[in-house]
DNA sequence: ACCCAGGAATTGT
DNA sequence: ACAATTCATGGG
C-alpha cells in the first residue's frame, strides 16, 4: 500500500439531502468555502427553524418553499450577492415541481444532469456536485480550478490541447467525460482524493 | 488597486 | 458555434 493511499485511507462521501445539496453549491459559484459557510449559516439564521438541543441554540436548514416565500432583496442580505437570483429559482423549480429530485436519484447520470442544468443558475460543476454528493451518482466527476491544476499536473497526457484553469463549458464535457471514462463508476471518488490532496498540498484554512 | 474563490449567464465575434 | 466578459462579495 502506498503513502498516499494509507494517508488518504478513510475518505467517504456524503449521502446529502439532496435539496440541501443544491441550494448549498449554487451558493459556491465563484467565491471560496468559508464565504459559502456563511452564506448558509445566513440563510438558515433568516429562514431556518429555531431549535434548541442540550441548551444551545441551532437553525434547521430552510425549506425550499420558505426560500421561495422570500423575495430576493431578502436572500441577498444573507451574503449571497448575485447568486439570490440563482438560489430563488431553484426554490422556484422544487416547488413548482419542474425539478424533482428524488426521481432524478434513480435516474442515469445523464438525464439527471440533463434536468439539473435546464435550471437557471446550475450548470456542469453545480449539477456535478449535486450529483455526486446527493444523487448517489459516484460516476460524476466535477472539475473546480482545484482539479484543473491537479489534473494539468498529473494527468498531461488529457492537457495537449491545453487547458487552463478556467475550462469553457465544451472544455468541461470533454475533461469531466474523460476522467469519467477513465476512473469507471466510482470516479466521484478518485475526485474526491485528487481534491483533498491539492487542497492539502495548499496551506488549507477551513 | 488587483487577484482569487468548489461558476454560470450574458454578450461579443 | 465558440470565446470573452460580467456578475457580488470578502480576504489576501
Amino acid at each position: 500500500m502506498s503513502t498516499l493511499v494509507r494517508q488518504y485511507a478513510g475518505l467517504r462521501l456524503m449521502r446529502q439531502d439532496p435539496e440541501q445539496c443544491i441550494f448549498s453549491f449554487t451558493c459556491a459559484s465563484n467565491t471560496n468555502i468559508p464565504m459559502i459557510r456563511t452564506m448558509l449559516r445566513n440563510l438558515a439564521r433568516k429562514f431556518g427553524q429555531r431549535v434548541i438541543v442540550d441548551g444551545r441554540e441551532f437553525f434547521t436548514f430552510p425549506t425550499a418553499k420558505k426560500i421561495h416565500e422570500a423575495t430576493a432583496a431578502d436572500i441577498r442580505t444573507c451574503g449571497l450577492g448575485y447568486r439570490a437570483k440563482a438560489v430563488k429559482a431553484v426554490a422556484e423549480s422544487i416547488v413548482n415541481g419542474n425539478l424533482d429530485l428524488d426521481a432524478l436519484r434513480k435516474a442515469r447520470y445523464e438525464d439527471a444532469k440533463m434536468e439539473l442544468l435546464k435550471v437557471y443558475g446550475i450548470g456542469n460543476k453545480i449539477a456535478d456536485c449535486v450529483m455526486l454528493f446527493s444523487l448517489e451518482k459516484l460516476g460524476a466527476f466535477p472539475i473546480d480550478v482545484w482539479i484543473a491544476r491537479s489534473l494539468a499536473k498529473h494527468y498531461k497526457f488529457l492537457s495537449d490541447s491545453k487547458f487552463g484553469e478556467k475550462l469553457s463549458p465544451l472544455q468541461y464535457v470533454a475533461l469531466s467525460g474523460a476522467m469519467r471514462a477513465y476512473f469507471g463508476d466510482y470516479a466521484g471518488y478518485a475526485q474526491q482524493y485528487l481534491f483533498y490532496h491539492m487542497r492539502q498540498q495548499a496551506h488549507r484554512k477551513w
